[in-house]
DNA sequence: TTGTAAATGGAACGCTTGTCTCATTTTTTA
DNA sequence: TAAAAAATGAGACAAGCGTTCCATTTACAA
């Protein structure tokens, strides 16, 4: 008999994620309209949260007396107590990515502490990461996979800050066989390395400002050989970007005078393990 | 005459970042209460979405009208209409972070395309530096900075998947100007190098698991010299934790089998300039 | 079909809301 | 200090709120 009035002491979705849950549970067996606002409230939760059950239940295409049976179904008291529920999820995701990201970089620019300093690194990556994920370029990524898929052997061409990418690169190509070659300075053969590439081959070079000098003259002469070259780097007056084939402009935040290397590693990895899908599938696997 | 009952052709903050500097601007000539309001607008913006007038007065000390009169000062034409910024605030940030994650991940996992690749990728990095931003351990790390600090030489050790990390490491001790030997397998000197290292050293071990058998081994016979080592690895069963004075525990995320080196690097490179740092102010700008 | 229970629509109600007005207090100006 | 202007507090009020109630419709069992 007590239709509607729910006694509190059956469990009641205190959070939105509880609530959610329970909806789906029960879809099948709510009456039609219940039904029809319950998918208006998880396809719309934003409206829940900030409108009056008046105008919530005309989006919805019902009665205000059923969004406040609805409520009830689900064992709240009435409309306003769901809707805390539906507020409260909007509170919860307070701390936002960019307030997060603001918050850790005020920290680290008032420089209070070690911590500060490695908050400074953490914000810096995260930016980095974002703005990568933002801005890239598909088309060119699609014809760099497409010139490394091709090449009979990969070289790999990075000095100073970029040569830790460079080996992640190179340890990568190796692991999904693909023949590799990483142009280090320590023997002083690069010359002669670089002397074996062909045009069959290709190459991933990379290097931010200030341009290493050795990468860019290495870059130059294999070019001149007609290996095509996939180059990353930081602006369009790169020097690297001219001998490129395909090129990426990455602006990596930096910090404390170190550049954050996020969003370049991740670059790199996607290329080597989208040229190893590709090969794999025999460029079979096209999106049309 | 028209005192409260501001024309809308002047300029109305419409979104929240706007009102915000707008109210931060005129914070000296505000009347007292109105200040008092406008304080408790930016400390607290959810209760300004969410309350009622009547209850945010009641919060911030002042009477219903006086919330209204600070809207109208700020160019809206009521209340209501003040408040619609503050939801839109909510609102806007809808796609809150482990949202554009969630999602990043989700397309990455249906693989459609080599985009996926490229979003798995940055949702893994992106995932292993929040992480670490929360479980780092600032004892830890300030031990950490203490050991390196007073290290003669710092030795760097890693291979593999780890070995880019230590690279970086190892070129920005170089920038500024930290003696640091990286202990690299190319010449198969490793033995004698370690053989140097002496307990007025230090080493820092980045080994992740399947721990590089030379890593651990190298950590065991450097670690009986009595050198302390600052190991940077995944688990607590890491068999690198038992050598170590410190260690620190960085759980990467990994795409397609390989693993984001983002979080090991923002706090390698935090661990090296606050050493730098360490070292410059001779430990006198500690803390208290 | 008939009877019963569930579901629904719509109007009515009491209450709270945002806003306005006006008397009072505080601040500024001369 | 006196006068004028601005700021403030508090109550009044209409509008809109969430909720309830009841008549009607729909679904289902016998």
């Amino acid at each position: 008999m007590s239709l509607g009035g729910a006694t509190m002491d059956e469990r009641v979705p205190r959070d939105f994620e509880t609530l959610r849950a329970t909806i789906l549970e029960r879809r099948q067996s709510l009456p039609k309209r219940i039904a029809q606002i319950a998918a208006y409230a998880l396809d719309n939760p934003d409206d829940i949260a900030f409108g009056t059950a008046a105008s919530i239940a005309a989006s919805a295409g019902v009665q205000p007396s059923t969004l406040i049976r609805f409520a009830q179904q689900l064992g709240f008291d009435g409309f306003t107590s769901l809707q805390l529920v539906f507020r409260e999820r909007l509170r919860e995701r307070n701390s936002s990515y960019d307030e997060r990201l603001a918050a850790l970089r005020a920290k680290a620019e008032e420089g209070a502490g070690h911590r500060a300093i490695f908050d400074g690194f953490v914000a810096a990556a995260s930016t980095s990461l974002n703005d990568i994920s933002r801005t890239l370029n598909e088309d060119h990524f699609e014809d760099a996979i497409a010139v490394l898929a091709k090449a009979e052997t990969i070289y790999v061409l990075a000095k100073r800050r970029s040569y830790p990418v460079a080996s992640y690169i190179a340890y990568a190509l190796g692991k999904l066989k693909i023949r590799n070659q990483l142009i280090e300075s320590a023997a002083g053969l690069n010359a002669e390395m670089i002397g074996f590439a062909s045009p069959r081959d290709a190459v991933i070079a990379i290097s931010f400002s200030p341009y290493a000098p050795a990468t860019i003259e290495e870059a130059r002469v294999i070019s001149e050989q007609g290996v095509p070259i996939v180059a990353i780097t930081d602006s369009s007056f790169s020097p690297l970007a001219q001998f490129a084939r395909v090129w990426f402009e990455v602006a990596e935040a930096d910090f404390a005078g170190f550049r954050s290397l996020s969003a370049t590693m991740a670059l790199a990895m996607a290329l080597t393990v989208a040229v190893g899908e590709k090969r794999r599938d025999g460029g079979r696997k096209r999106k049309a």
